[in-house]
DNA sequence: CGGAATCCTGCCTGATACTG
DNA sequence: CAGTATCAGGCAGGATTCCG
């Protein structure tokens, strides 16, 4: 209700003759389209990469995932349950405890999201370097450009004074 | 320069005491959160899933994304390159053409995320059913919470009818 | 404690126009 | 073709408040 089920039947021209590669259904209201975008959700991953195996309360969850705010939290959770990846449970006691957890089907995705955090430990400081050569050679380039302008501002104003 | 790059090492302050479970530093500063959140963007993720293996023209990306806009693309490509995931090739022809490939890094992470993709797509089935049943349980939850709000207030009202 | 409701800001997006 | 630039608008997301 409310939100991804159906939408604008966003018809996609889409490819045509180029299927040498595998490719799968990428139009926007595809289904797995659908589901890959809560999935790589930020928060969803976090949450989900985080729940392993043990239940954790709402609280425990919103001071280990520095940065999200309830709300976000809430939402997150919500939509999780709602795919059937996350059980939650509410203990009517006072003050109020719910639990949090993973189903047997989150559990399957919680592997594959584990493996893209390890890929992530295991890379960082490849990217780190990336990261840096691309800035410096992007800092020369625009230099680079800079002086271009300059350039070509000094020639504009040559060409002005000479014919006012 | 600029955002992720030399930060906090990874030692993480956090927790107290339960460590009972793997962990690892979660702090939003964090350079493994700082790569994750980039790689668990929805359009990052859809190029690097696309890119495979065979290089791609922006245009052929851009139809192949549905739903993007170009500007979102250009950005999304950008971060990717800089991240040393993608590579850009410039052909110095009229009318240009850019290509977009994957890098060895690229291809490891790609690797990771089609996992992601095949999970999705084998369990699309499993997510649409336990969605259904979440939307029936909650109409019926709403349901209840509509009578017992209408409950209360008809004994509100006969409460204030009582003493004007 | 675990939310729901409200307000408000900022970014994404879409459209358009302009370069090279 | 492959962008960059700009502007309007809508909605995601943060902060705050209040309730069971």
């Amino acid at each position: 209700m409310e939100d991804g089920t159906s939408k604008s039947l966003g018809y996609c021209p889409d490819t045509d003759a180029d299927y040498d590669v595998l490719q799968w259904d990428t139009r926007e209201d595809c289904e797995v389209r659908q589901i890959l975008d809560r999935v790589a959700d930020k928060w969803s991953l976090l949450v989900i990469a985080l729940l392993d195996r043990r239940s954790l309360r709402f609280t425990e969850l919103r001071r280990k995932v520095d940065g999200i705010s309830q709300r976000m939290l809430t939402r997150t959770l919500r939509h999780l349950e709602r795919d059937g990846l996350v059980r939650r449970t509410v203990h009517p006691t006072v003050p109020p405890r719910v639990d949090y957890e993973l189903t047997p089907l989150g559990a399957t995705l919680h592997d594959t999201i584990r493996a893209l955090v390890t890929w992530t430990e295991t890379h960082q400081n490849e990217i780190a370097a990336a990261r840096a050569a691309y800035d410096v050679r992007t800092a020369d380039e625009q230099r680079q450009a800079e002086q271009e302008t300059e350039r070509r501002e000094q020639i504009a104003r040559s060409v002005s004074a000479g014919r006012p």
